[in-house]
DNA sequence: TATTGTTATACTCTATAACTATA
DNA sequence: TATAGTTATAGAGTATAACAATA
């Protein structure tokens, strides 16, 4: 590569360095999970409908950020699988719980297992010490709110939602 | 939010921090940036072709990972707000090179100031030397490549690529 | 043959509006 | 009226294959 390209702009970018993990990432989970894998979003469903049997389409998708309009496809795509069961709730009948057949068990076990080796592969650069820092700082930048906080500020352009 | 909701395991995996952290600097910019705004990927292709006047559509897209194919769409549409212009090397006929016009070396200091405006904002909770380890953490993870590095691991499903 | 740009296409992810059935 | 789930749809983002022009 022409290495008189200035990229150092750029690379200082925290957004950029945010957006290339988030690739190593994705491209770890692809490579090792295989072409006919679950997604990662039904992997962590898997994981929370086994630590939370019954829980609500509603709640998972609130936690994982999912609306409830793409939660109906990927669900669905659980239920044909034969791992998850949809049932009504007995007292609220709006309400779908969540449940896992005793195939949902076992791939809920293996999604597990395979996402503490998919995250143990790309933590292994880092001592103890660093991955906590790194998960900690991550929180924080997450839990840091700027827009419901609103402080009123000036943008360079345009300012509100959509 | 009902709190006997076991989300433990979903708060320790640090693709989820990753993904949460994301979201959150992506909301950050569609609020401040506004509604007709430029697109994330395109804002940097201005900053970098303002740093490299000339620079070939090829080599800015090697440097964003964004795919040849996807890449004329996007200098598309800044060659039509009159940003960006493409002209032919003439010394290489294939090759596009990529200047900025006068309105859009505006559009790109502006598009510097608003993105050194987003994220002091979303570091404003940090310290400098957090602001230096989360980086410096986040180049990291970005380096370690496991696929091409490909240790031969044992999937716990499929293998392979794609 | 290989590379650059291009076109066309498709799949994923995300977001919104509108509908239903329940409450 | 408000909520949970559903349906349909649209917009981004990303990926591949095939082609033309050029090297």
């Amino acid at each position: 590569m022409s290495d008189d390209f200035d990229t150092a702009w750029l690379g200082g970018l925290l957004g950029f360095q945010l957006r290339r993990a988030s690739a190593a990432m994705a491209d770890d989970y692809a490579w090792f999970a295989g072409p006919d894998r679950l997604r990662q979003s039904q992997m962590l469903m898997l994981g929370l409908i086994a630590d939370n049997p019954g829980a609500h389409a509603s709640t998972i998708g609130a936690e994982l950020r999912i609306a409830r309009a793409n939660m109906v496809q990927l669900v669905g795509e659980l239920v044909d699988r034969g791992l998850v069961e949809r049932r009504n709730s007995p007292t609220d009948r709006r309400i779908v719980e969540l449940h896992l057949t005793d195939a949902g068990i076992e791939a809920a076990a293996a999604g597990k297992r395979f996402l503490a080796e998919h995250e143990a592969r790309m933590l292994s650069v880092f001592g103890e010490r660093q991955r906590q820092q790194l998960h900690s700082l991550l929180r924080r930048l997450a839990d840091h709110d700027t827009v419901s906080d609103a402080p009123r500020g000036k943008p360079s352009k345009g300012l509100g939602p959509r």
